[in-house]
RNA sequence: GCCAGAGUAGCUCAGUGGUAGAGCAGAGGACUCAUAAGCCUUUGGUCGGCGGUUCAAAUCCGCCCUCUGGCACCA
């Protein structure tokens, strides 16, 4: 059976993981943990662009060896991916064997057919940076002191023949309205592709860039950048092996919008189109953070890096955070003010108070053991046809990817809980002596129970380590889907719940 | 300049033809199981501006203004 497969885009080695990479490998999990959930078998990759020039500066820089710059990267972003509770079933490496056997194989395949030709390119270098310059590198017409001596010089290099595939992409991204998400971005590309495209080169001068991997059918050269990390998605799932159409064609590639054009929209579907590879089904494109709060915190001397935040306050609050605070393909502001914003009202206060007062009312009044629904009456009612409204609207949210509506839904339904427990205030139920005020108690307390955990299995995806601590803390196994999980039940009933526990403890310092 | 996105309550944002919404922040109140949490009530907006279509527009069309991003061998 073909598996549901997604991908992030592979992270470069030379530097630090930040917000941008920890959100993208979120996005993507919240989709593969979707699908899981919802039954598919999925296949997510995620791993490291390790090549190329800034790598092979920084290591020379450093004095060591590129490939131990790169080790040093794969354990930073492997840990990151830890950190965030990330379920990534593979992380490749550009450096792998099994990555380089097929960039190879296709970079043959295409020299063979004549796809890849040597030609010479002549433009500006700038020794100094180790690089052509472009026009726009110019500042008033004249090439940057930071750039040092800029010299025209000729190279003779590969191209692979880009642009006669140009009408072909046009109809291709005309024909098929799914192929990049959200849709706006597809005028993007088409606007791109209005103007004739170059045939693109795909290598350089060994003796100019040595740390990469040389052209098979050249020595002297190495290939650069697109026919090395763009390959990682296809080397990664056994291109050329049986295992292949397990995974292939891509479901989602998750790239940020820098890497829309022209990379992942025109240079990978004609790579692709040439080699005789079926074409990814949908490119997602998300926004950026933006970092609006970035300079009054600096005035302030209280810099606060996004990631600290995870030791801080959790990986469930931070998944929270950003998940909810993010329209896909929009930007959005991360400030250190709107996450404690969401962490206190949302997390602490309306999910983290339910679940405490919860336990705590179930072991003063019921012996810590969930009774049997005794009544349904208007309150009751209320809230499961508001649990209904709930699961379907959320539902239909993460199918179209609008994660932070779905989480809204989600975070009414709880507030919806508190607000049937002021309803129905065991406190004073317990108080009577009345037999049916004695049914009502514990109905709602069952009620409660069972609304905190269809509220926890439906946020799963977002929130994975909370889910599985909640349900234990109500005395149900986890479960990997939602099959018959978020249907009201009375599964909760005679199981024992915890003693109470604060989930999102309020930050103590101010 | 061209293209795209955004412009709705103090803040963050929902809302694609039918009497303006939520959360947070602010104000008041009742309660007490709970992380001084939760619940109820409430203040607050000429939906960027001007025209147009329509019985009816935040929502469709045109023009304009402001902000953000992109505009090729750079990841």
């Amino acid at each position: 059976m073909k598996k549901f497969y997604i991908t992030t885009a592979i992270d470069y080695a030379n530097g630090a993981p930040h917000l941008g990479h920890a959100y993208e490998k979120i996005l993507t999990d919240v989709i593969a943990r979707h699908r899981r959930l919802k039954g598919e078998p999925v296949h997510f990759l995620t791993g490291l662009d390790e090549h190329g020039q800034k790598v092979q500066q920084t290591a020379r820089a450093r004095g060591i060896e590129p490939i131990e710059l790169c080790d040093e990267a794969d354990v930073a972003f492997r840990g990151l991916c830890e950190r965030l509770s990330i379920s990534n079933d593979d992380f490749i490496r550009t450096t792998e064997e099994r990555h380089k056997k097929v960039v190879c194989s296709l970079l043959q395949q295409l020299y063979d057919e004549g796809q890849i030709y040597k030609a010479d390119y002549t433009g500006y270098y700038s020794t100094r940076a180790e690089q052509f310059l472009q026009e726009k590198d110019k500042v008033n017409g004249e090439w940057p002191s930071g750039f040092g001596e800029v010299v025209e010089i000729t190279e003779s290099n590969y191209f692979f023949k880009l642009s006669q595939y140009q009408e072909w992409l046009i109809g291709h991204v005309q024909a098929h309205d799914e192929f990049i998400f959200p849709r706006f971005r597809q005028k993007q590309v088409l606007e791109f592709l209005k103007e004739p495209i170059n045939d693109l080169c795909i290598s350089r001068p060994r003796e100019r860039l040595s740390w990469g991997i040389p052209l098979p059918f050249d020595e002297d050269y190495v290939t650069y950048v697109w026919f090395d990390a763009l390959v990682n998605y296809i080397s990664a799932v056994g291109y050329g092996e049986e295992r292949f159409k397990e995974c292939w064609p891509v479901d989602f590639h998750v790239i940020g919008k820098d890497i829309l054009v022209p990379p992942h929209a025109v240079y990978w579907p004609i790579m692709l189109k040439a080699c005789g590879i079926e074409l990814p089904k949908s490119l997602l494109v998300h926004g950026w953070w933006l970092r609006s709060g970035e300079k009054m915190a600096k005035s302030t001397g209280n810099v606060v890096s996004p990631l600290d935040l995870i030791d801080q306050f959790g990986t469930d609050a931070f998944r929270y955070f950003v998940t909810r605070e993010m329209n896909v393909g929009q930007d959005s502001d991360f400030s250190i003010e709107l996450f404690l914003s969401r962490y206190n009202s949302d997390l602490a206060n309306d999910l983290g108070n339910l679940v405490s007062r919860t336990l705590n009312m179930a072991s003063r009044y019921a012996g810590s053991t969930v009774p049997a629904f005794a009544v349904e009456e208007e309150p009751e009612k209320e809230l499961r046809a508001l649990w209904k409204e709930t699961r379907g609207a959320a539902l239909e949210c993460y199918d179209g990817i609008q994660f932070h509506l779905a989480l809204d839904r989600i975070f009414t339904f709880i507030r919806g809980i508190n607000r049937y427990a002021e309803t129905r205030a065991p406190w004073k139920l317990a108080k009577s002596e009345d037999p049916e005020d004695r049914a009502r108690l514990e109905t709602a307390l069952a009620t409660m129970a069972e609304g905190v955990r269809l509220a926890v299995t439906l946020a799963a995806p977002v929130m994975p380590d909370l889910e599985t601590r909640v349900r234990a803390l109500l005395g149900c196994g986890e479960t990997d889907t939602w099959e018959g999980e978020l249907n009201w039940s009375e599964t909760l009933v005679g199981k024992t719940l915890s003693a109470p526990v604060i989930l999102f403890p309020r930050p103590t310092s101010e």
